[in-house]
DNA sequence: GGGTGGTAGATGAAATCTCAACCACTTGGA
DNA sequence: TCCAAGTGGTTGAGATTTCATCTACCACCC
């Protein structure tokens, strides 16, 4: 045998449509954000994930486990966004191996400008173009498919 | 007012686990991709056009359009694949400003033997965990979407 | 013929991401 | 106590991507 079957119409259709409108979906997203509050959409992951926490503040580690990121792309990462006064670091008491990222006061207010506009681009590219039901299909979707992906 | 209206919960819940299923989904299939056959997914997509192409040429303009990469990407990505002996330039007679991809025979093994395993691991880690209506609703999502993508 | 504007593609520098070490510290024994 | 293995994080080099610029050519108009 030649290997695993090939894909038949109704699933190469579907998945080259949706490989499709996920390029172009993060490309024009990035675009936006990109040209309307000068952040990339891994800048703007990263500071998500900050004020999603009570007091701004991340150890590099959990946040890494959380963006699935390589921890050296963290550790440049956030090395650039400390330089451009997004983000800082400090050290941790509990375990001096390891540090926090904080938020800073610039990278507060950079989020606080970027996130309606991005919420906006994706409302307008995305949310307002699909029924309720698609969007719960589609959530559904990635829950079952999820639980697969995890790493070890 | 602050801005347009916020995700609700439905939204902001489909939206997150669709990213999140994104990131994981092409992580794994890159790796995997990497790992066992040595091409990258960006490799892939450029040898997958030139194989859908009757005599395994295309225009670079047309790769670009179709790939929506930047041209200069797409020119410094054909170098190193050229490089790597997969692919291969040649002038265009029509128009002399222009130039042809080619895929070479050592190209085309490259895809021949990447192929099947690829599509087995889209099987395994994303067809083969959704239902058919699932799928259906995911390129009517993708369609409905895509129209609005377009660039200019 | 000689502009002028637009298109195809390449190029170099800067930004980003990956990969393989590396260092400092913690943890869990013997 | 001391050592081996593991963890958290950084670093530098190489690969990839973006950005701006450049060259060569086409197409059209004068």
């Amino acid at each position: 045998m030649t290997g695993a079957r090939w894909l038949d119409d109704r699933e190469q259709c579907a998945w080259r449509a949706y490989l499709a409108m996920n390029a172009r979906l993060t490309a024009r997203l990035h675009r936006r954000m990109q040209d309307d509050s000068g952040l990339s959409l891994a800048d703007f992951e990263v500071l998500v994930c900050l004020t999603d926490q009570p007091d701004a503040r991340v150890r590099i580690v959990e946040l890494a486990r959380f963006l699935q990121w390589e921890k050296s792309r963290l550790s440049h990462h956030l090395t650039r966004m400390q330089r451009r006064g997004l983000v800082d670091r400090e050290g941790c008491p509990e375990d001096a191996r390891g540090s926090f990222v904080v938020l800073t006061a610039a990278g507060r207010r950079a989020i606080e400008r970027a996130a309606p506009r991005h919420v906006a681009a994706v409302r307008e590219l995305f949310l307002d173009r699909i029924t309720g039901e698609q969007l719960d299909t589609l959530r559904e979707i990635a829950e079952r498919v999820l639980p697969g992906l995890e790493v070890e």
